[in-house]
DNA sequence: AAGTGGTCTAGACCACCAT
DNA sequence: TGGTGGTCTAGACCACTTA
């Protein structure tokens, strides 16, 4: 059932909220509290019009509202399941990938470089909103483009929601990202936030990225967002010149 | 009415296409045919359902298709409007501004460096998709960041669907590219397509931007495409060093 | 006061998927 | 074959804008 909007809450006249974002926030929470995890299938639009006490079409925007930000992802004919990054037949929400290529060509696979646990610095802290000096762990990694590398990437992940990342993602080697939080820690990558600068390439993109001294490149910082708002980790990256940053807006 | 789909074409059965697809499409036809102008009003959903002999919900549900397109603009109350991006109290659709910000502060007003009517060039055809030496107008101009130069974009215009407009940019000099195309030729740009590379201070960001030799900048390729599918402008963008491109995916 | 879009209801049929 | 989401209908009330 729906909480009634706490009748003695004097602040409700103006901005009445549709019930549809009511249902959908509560159906956020069932998602964060863990009732439902990544690959789980939700109640059928009929079922949760029962369950909430709305008319199917109700239902179902609240749902078509989850669709758009990511957090589930609907099949004709199986059902609607919480958005996974895991391998198998269904259930993948929009691909945070894709953003790097050369050539027309997407980027490959990642080869792993470096792994450590360590403490936040200042810049960390103010990336991830923690505080200096907590758990983080930080993980290299290079990605290719046509047989030639492409971009290095400095991933530093909150060690509070993650705990061991950098021990893991050593056993693991996972080609994505989104899919490792999703498998190993429950966290549904929701939205991301990229910044671009143009940068000169320094002694560790001439080392891995072939890149010649004074030689340009493109500096990426980019956040990844799970569910509850949180900065799940934050990456350093840098694409040695010739790889473009693609994007469209609609 | 709508049209019944050729039930001559044998081709039918597999992908049924919805009715509010058929609609929004008709609606679209009606945009670039000339019956509705920019900044027109739409008639309401129970005029297009009476019109189109659908349910006011699947009228709706098509302009809600271009709401998303950003076609027309929804105001409680007042009705649905063509997007313009002409001045006044109404229908803004989405913004493509915004792309560039320098220690967060957004880019100001663009001045203008130079105006010329041209035909053209190989890299000018691939990029309009038009024949090579069909005649273009090309404009350069500057935008400033917190009173600082900041970027230094070439704009290139189509010709055969923007006469004169070297001549009509240097006249009016529009602080916005798409309320410029939207006043002056009843164009509507829908979409925006950019790449972002890493590259080196030319001669001209060393005059325009302060950029110093050897210094690192942004390029961008930028195509502006209209309802009709068709690129109206691209432009050529350096942007200097600090001052960075952002994007948000969901 | 009239008309608009925003929300909501309570049904219905269809195409698709799993069993 | 049964259940799902995808589409569609024909109403209704409300908040808002404009005249």
């Amino acid at each position: 059932m729906i909480e009634p909007t706490k009748a003695s809450d004097p602040k409700q006249p103006k901005p009445r909220k549709p019930i549809y974002l009511t249902v959908k926030e509560d159906l956020i929470r069932r998602v964060l509290s863990g009732e439902w995890r990544p690959g789980d299938l939700v109640p059928s639009e009929i079922a949760l019009a029962e369950e909430y006490s709305v008319s199917v079409g109700t239902a179902r925007k609240a749902v078509e509202k989850l669709v758009q930000d990511n957090v589930v992802v609907r099949q004709r004919g199986r059902g609607t399941t919480i958005a996974t990054y895991r391998g198998g037949k269904a259930a993948k929400p929009y691909k945070f990938l894709n953003f790097y290529s050369e050539q027309d060509e997407r980027t490959e696979r990642a080869t792993y470089l470096d792994f450590a646990e360590g403490t936040a610095t200042e810049f960390d802290a103010q990336q991830l909103g923690i505080a200096i000096g907590s758990p983080v762990s930080r993980v290299t990694r290079l990605r290719s483009a046509s047989g030639r590398p492409a971009i290095i990437e400095h991933i530093v992940v909150r060690g509070d929601f993650c705990p061991n990342a950098a021990e893991r993602f050593a056993r693991l080697r996972p080609s994505s990202i989104a899919s490792f939080f999703d498998r190993q820690y429950n966290l549904l990558i929701v939205r991301v936030d990229e910044k671009v600068y143009a940068a000169l390439a320094d002694q560790e993109d001439r080392e891995h990225l072939g890149s010649a001294e004074g030689e340009p490149v493109l500096e990426v910082i980019r956040s990844a967002y799970d569910l509850g708002g949180f900065v799940i980790e934050y990456r350093l990256i840098h694409a040695r010149q010739g790889v473009y940053y693609t994007n469209t807006t609609r």
